[in-house]
RNA sequence: GCCGAGGUGGCCCAGUCUGGUACGGCGCAGGCCUGCUAAGUCUGUGGGCGCAAGCCCUCCAGGGUUCAAAUCCCUGCCUCGGCGCCA
């Protein structure tokens, strides 16, 4: 969430951000007549707890002096239960307070392209050539089923659609490209981490709006658990309710986990094959850094994942998203999309967001300086999401006799350069 | 899962038995001292409200007892050690 002093302060600029984001601002002024309210309750529970201490202090000396002490007492006990029905008005207030901030989005960045879905967003950067093919192409999944690599249906038996085995090379493509986005990652000093595949409530909520992502995520019966949707989360997480020293910064790491998704919503739309599937694989970047440097930090993420979709030999764009399609994190973000040639267009395989001291203050992480304890700022970006990399392969280096090229970086890894039929 | 020991400011730790509002150290920042360095010494060092003076909160979390809780009682969570189980 934002600063609340931000909204005290500058109302007018945070307004003027959500009317970017095609938002209704009317939450500003909430907020702004209910924290006047908070503060009246506060002040006059300080004066009531004041008293409270004042009386307690005086009965300790009355009794050393062997005084009658019963006065005191009398007006003592009556506090308690003014403080407490002023404390629950606090706290009334507070959480009327918390819940308007959370629906109040990060400040825009100001190159942030203004538009109302992800058709405005801007494209920034092309990478590779577009190949020209002579034979009809054919769909990820046609090409995996016929080459033994994929099973959606017994999936579909054995957990549930949005489900998928993958076999034989598929598995050894699927390692390998984890295998080479990590190398690349430790190749740029990032701190390699395996993830838990599970968190808390808390940890999640210092991550997200809870309200919109709770029927994203998987829940553990009878646990304060949730399967993760993204290490992203589990690596915000990890530093949760920390002080850092400001010389660590910045803290790169990327992590590597299963991903799991309800998806919901989604109805319809990709629902074959493994592009939006309830389980995936993906290596996330993750970034704590000073606010000097967040803005850089921004450009080296999605320039990472660029060279790996660059070893990979898979052309792509890299669009930067306009207000409308944003989300409420992230003040700025890029996302990177790949060229199918089959579904001519291009896809989103890589997210990369800024999201400035919002998630920060969230989660609780903060770095020392010598004017006190500032929070950090945080910055994700998927490295590489092996389901929707799959996808482009097959639909990029397919050939015509039904065979796949194997991409020159992970053929050692997957043991052959062409995967042909059996 | 069972038994035991713990959880105190950025870190380490005292205080808990015997209730009166958190001691000391380290680190960090600043001042003083010094030819320089080291040492020494003083002040500050979490969150909130307030123009300010100042006030309130904070001893894992949540309840309870009390005029008053780090301290006593109950519940829960987590960590460490031992035992059991185990890929």
């Amino acid at each position: 969430m934002l600063d609340i002093s931000l909204i005290r302060e500058s109302p007018e600029v945070v307004k003027e951000s959500m009317r970017r984001r095609q938002m209704d601002a009317t939450a500003v002024d909430e907020v702004r007549t209910l924290d006047e309210q908070w503060r009246d309750v506060l002040t006059e529970g300080n004066r009531l707890r004041h008293r409270k201490n004042v009386l307690a202090d005086e009965i300790k000396e009355l009794r050393k002096q062997g005084k009658d002490i019963s006065e005191k007492i009398e007006e003592s006990k009556a506090l308690p239960q003014k403080i407490r029905d002023l404390e629950e008005k606090e706290r009334d207030l507070k959480s009327q307070i918390q819940q308007l901030m959370l629906q109040i989005p990060n400040l825009l960045h100001e190159s942030v392209p203004d538009g109302l879905d992800d058709t405005e967003n801007e494209e920034v950067k092309r990478w590779g050539t577009l190949k020209e093919y002579d034979f009809e192409l054919k769909s990820h999944v046609d090409i995996m089923e016929a080459l033994d690599l994929l099973d959606t249906e017994r999936a579909g038996k054995v957990a549930g659609s949005r489900f998928f085995y993958l076999k034989n090379e598929a598995v050894l493509l699927d390692m390998a490209l984890i295998h080479v986005a990590l190398q690349h990652m430790r190749s740029k000093r990032f701190n390699l981490m395996e993830t838990p595949y599970m968190l808390n409530r808390k940890s999640v909520e210092g991550c997200v709006d809870m309200s919109a992502f709770e029927d994203v995520l998987y829940k553990i019966d009878g646990e304060d658990l949730y399967l993760t949707a993204t290490s992203e989360h589990t690596l915000a997480a990890y530093h949760m309710d920390e002080i850092l020293e400001e010389e660590v910064l910045p803290l790169r790491y990327a992590g590597f986990s299963a991903c799991f998704r309800k998806e919901a919503g989604a109805h319809g739309k990709d629902t074959k094959g493994v592009f939006r599937a309830h389980q995936f694989n993906k290596v996330e970047q993750f970034v704590f850094c000073t606010p000097q440097q967040s803005w850089d930090e921004h450009e080296s993420l999605v320039q990472n994942a660029e060279e790996i979709f660059q070893k990979l030999e898979l052309p792509y764009r890299v669009v930067n998203v306009c207000t409308g399609d944003l989300g409420g994190v992230a003040a700025k973000k890029y996302d990177i999309e790949a060229w199918m040639p089959k579904q001519e267009t291009f896809r989103e395989v890589v997210s990369c967001s800024n999201c400035t001291d919002y998630q920060a203050r969230e989660l609780n992480v903060r770095y020392r300086t010598s004017e006190g304890n500032e929070f950090v700022h945080t910055l994700n970006s998927t490295a590489l999401a092996t389901s929707r990399a799959l996808v482009a392969i097959f639909e990029n280096f397919q050939q015509e006799d039904g065979s796949v090229i194997v991409p020159k970086v992970l053929r050692d890894l997957v043991g052959c350069d062409v995967i042909t039929p059996q």
